[in-house]
DNA sequence: TGTTATACTGACCGTCTGGTCATTCTGTTG
DNA sequence: CAACAGAATGACCAGACGGTCAGTATAACA
């Protein structure tokens, strides 16, 4: 689990842990105001510390907000990678990503809405450097395109488009914390889950 | 079509000339530079006028971006409400809804970019002035969804949740369209309305 | 306890940009 | 053509905000 236990020194010790109360104190501010609107001494009132001590850990506001995006994109998809590497059916695999994205972003609400903010900007040409929100949510999607691809060869499925169906079923999964967010809707992550998997295996036919 | 021929006056056809061309300078300066990166000088020169003249016809850089905005989204529910009145099917409302917004979000895609930006911020509280695009879009979810409702006492169709039901299209929908912008998919528009119906309403169970 | 290293602070600065308004331009009218 | 109305202009201003850095506090060590 842990790597290689060379003992920390006091300054690590230190550094890691005003990078963590710094980027939590970014992931609220950030997600409560946008990046526009957010400014740096908001975020270092907020972690508790004085502005210039920001600039010690990292050399912009870009940099800091980047640095919060990033480390929960990372943390969602190794999970998802781990969840998915188990499945072996079609539905199993369809499950596990809608059930542990839904129950993710459940759980950090205000990254959602960071990460959220990310996709409108994403249609528009950005400098390669912030490209990895882009690179990081295609990536999810082609982790379920290829558990789908694999599992379809021993599941009996109708013959569709695997990148495609990928794709739809992840911003399928981005609509339902909308709908909660935004019609404030009531049901349980599991009930989700289940609507999506209805639909998308039965379809609306009798 | 037209309202009662009301002769304009010299003014109200320069206003609305003027009107007009700020708002399609505005919707693509914000939908290249998002809300808070673009200026009001950019988009004076845009419009071909000078900064203060915008200020003529709108009391503000908010003001003009909510216009533009609003002429967007209205037309959309416009068309939207046209076409859906004359389904009877669930089948038919379905198709009619996904092939609709397809369509102007196509043809309108620096609009698309505005819209959708604006999903982000509909996630956190906002003040009522600017909730309307939040009311349009879920006016937008609850026309197909009293669609499908009545529709539904026609067409034989498995007893899903109509509300949610919509809005799951709804995601699916503008989902198609970052689909387009993220990977370059080089779909028609027919061929994506093609794929959401066959997914919708056939499942994947073979 | 004195000396040094380094983490931290926050007053300050330069820049940027939304919004204003005194002035200029345009075209209408008698 | 003169007089006038009101549309358009753009130089200017004030406030805000990202980023800096000279100075202070704290800890480590001898």
């Amino acid at each position: 689990m842990t790597s290689p236990r060379r003992p920390r020194s006091r300054r690590e010790v230190l550094s890691e842990f005003r990078t963590a109360e710094i980027l939590a104190a970014a992931r609220s501010v950030f997600a409560a105001r946008g990046f526009a609107d957010a400014t740096v001494d908001e975020v270092a009132q907020a972690a508790g510390v004085a502005k210039g001590t920001l600039y010690l850990y990292y050399r912009s506001k870009r940099e800091i907000y980047l640095a919060a995006l990033r480390s929960g994109v990372e943390e969602l998809v190794l999970r998802l990678r781990q969840r998915l590497e188990a499945e072996t059916t079609v539905e199993g695999a369809i499950r596990a990503f809608v059930q542990t994205r839904l129950a993710y972003f459940e759980a950090h609400l205000d990254f959602f809405r960071i990460y959220y903010s990310e996709f409108a900007t994403m249609l528009t040409p950005v400098p390669a450097s912030q490209r990895f929100v882009r690179e990081i949510y295609l990536d999810q999607i082609r982790l379920l395109a290829s558990a789908l691809r694999a599992a379809a060869d021993r599941t009996r499925v109708r013959p569709l488009d695997p990148d495609r169906l990928a794709f739809a079923i992840g911003e399928l999964t981005r609509g339902l914390i909308s709908d909660r967010a935004l019609r404030g809707s009531q049901a349980s992550v599991d009930e989700d889950v289940a609507f999506v998997l209805d639909l998308v295996w039965n379809g609306l036919a009798p």
